[in-house]
DNA sequence: TACGCATGTACGTTATCACGTACATCCGGT
DNA sequence: ACCGGATGTACGTGATAACGTACATGCGTA
């Protein structure tokens, strides 16, 4: 009472069971022989297989591992299902900023999506960072970034590194960080933003 | 054979505690406040921050949906921290198949990579599925293509989908599928693939 | 100062998670 | 058929997760 109960539904119960089964039998294991990797009880397996109980998340882990996933890798594996086309010119123009960095992005605004590839091009000696570009992204997301055409640096928590054409990056997008194109030629890259958390 | 006794302790107990406390502070939210977004009562909240107490699944996974979050994402926060420079010609030359597909990888070989991108060239009407291809992927993988230079058809689950030059498709990547090269011309598209799990 | 109000935490109780043991079932070998 | 041995599951018990209530402290305001 004194308010509504809290949410009678929405109780999107974690199915990691039927996820759990089906790892382990593809691995070849019986359910003791999981419980020997993971150090957590063939009955309790059992129970968490078919959804009787809610594992706390130190045992949750410990199955995880002895699946050789992360926690996280497990969870993941209950998300959207399906295939999503972009065509050349359904790209959303999302950028065009006057300092010289414009960009479209490649896959659909869907939630639950893992990455997001998008096209930038940067003219020379401009950079990103300027009004409308998204400043630095969540905690947690990684960008990997593959040049085509020109030479481009990336300033990263101070540091910066320098690519040439074919060349491609990989790092933690929560830090600070933007491009700069120090050539004569217009510099255009590709990039793989993981983990794009989304907050209001 | 008695499966290598597992390991008696691993106790690499999950320390999402302080990374929900960050989280919820950095969301300007009281104890009370996510305890009402969360259905999750307030002292709970605050052992959990404090590590003193391992939530069920389900407890947690009404934690990090009050913090707008899925699970996997809060879990997620916890890797490695870093960045990879691959040079164009520190290429891997994974394919090379006689079929006329081959493929390099353009990201590093770690560890907790959550997405690898690789470059393919497809000769015409060849088609990838190869010997030496990886064949199907791992459960939960999801897989973004984007086409390069000519046409390519993706085959999945029975569906056929034409892609023209330009186009990107998203897809689940552990569903049975290959690409085709309809064309008279060779065909070059990167493929992001998400999700790499492990397996031994 | 005293008050109201918000914060985070210590308490005691109930619900349930997680274990060890024991049971039922299926299958291959002799 | 009979018997090991493997599978997954139904108990009963101890541990602990999760709740509601009550406490302690801090801060702005009257």
């Amino acid at each position: 009472m004194a308010a509504v109960k809290a949410l009678p539904t929405t109780v999107d119960d974690i199915v990691v069971g039927p996820r759990v089964k089906a790892l382990r039998e593809a691995m070849g294991m019986s359910l003791r022989d999981l419980a020997d990797r993971s150090g957590v009880s063939a009955p309790m397996l059992s129970q968490v297989e078919r959804g009787e109980t809610s594992p706390t998340l130190s045992v949750a882990a410990r199955i995880s591992k002895g699946l050789d996933l992360t926690l996280s890798q497990l969870l993941r594996l209950d998300e959207s299902h399906h295939v999503v086309i972009v065509s050349k010119d359904q790209r959303r123009q999302s950028g065009g900023t006057p300092k010289g960095h414009s960009y479209e992005m490649l896959t659909p605004p869907l939630p639950g999506q893992r990455v997001a590839l998008s096209e930038h091009t940067l003219q020379p000696q401009a950079s990103t960072g300027g009004e409308g570009d998204s400043p630095i992204h969540e905690p947690g997301s990684r960008e990997t970034v593959l040049l085509n055409k020109g030479t481009l640096d990336l300033v990263i928590d101070g540091e910066r590194r320098t690519l040439s054409e074919g060349d491609s990056v990989t790092f933690d997008a929560d830090l600070p960080h933007h491009f700069e194109n120090p050539g004569k030629t217009e510099a255009v890259f590709l990039a793989v933003t993981s983990a794009g958390l989304k907050r209001g």
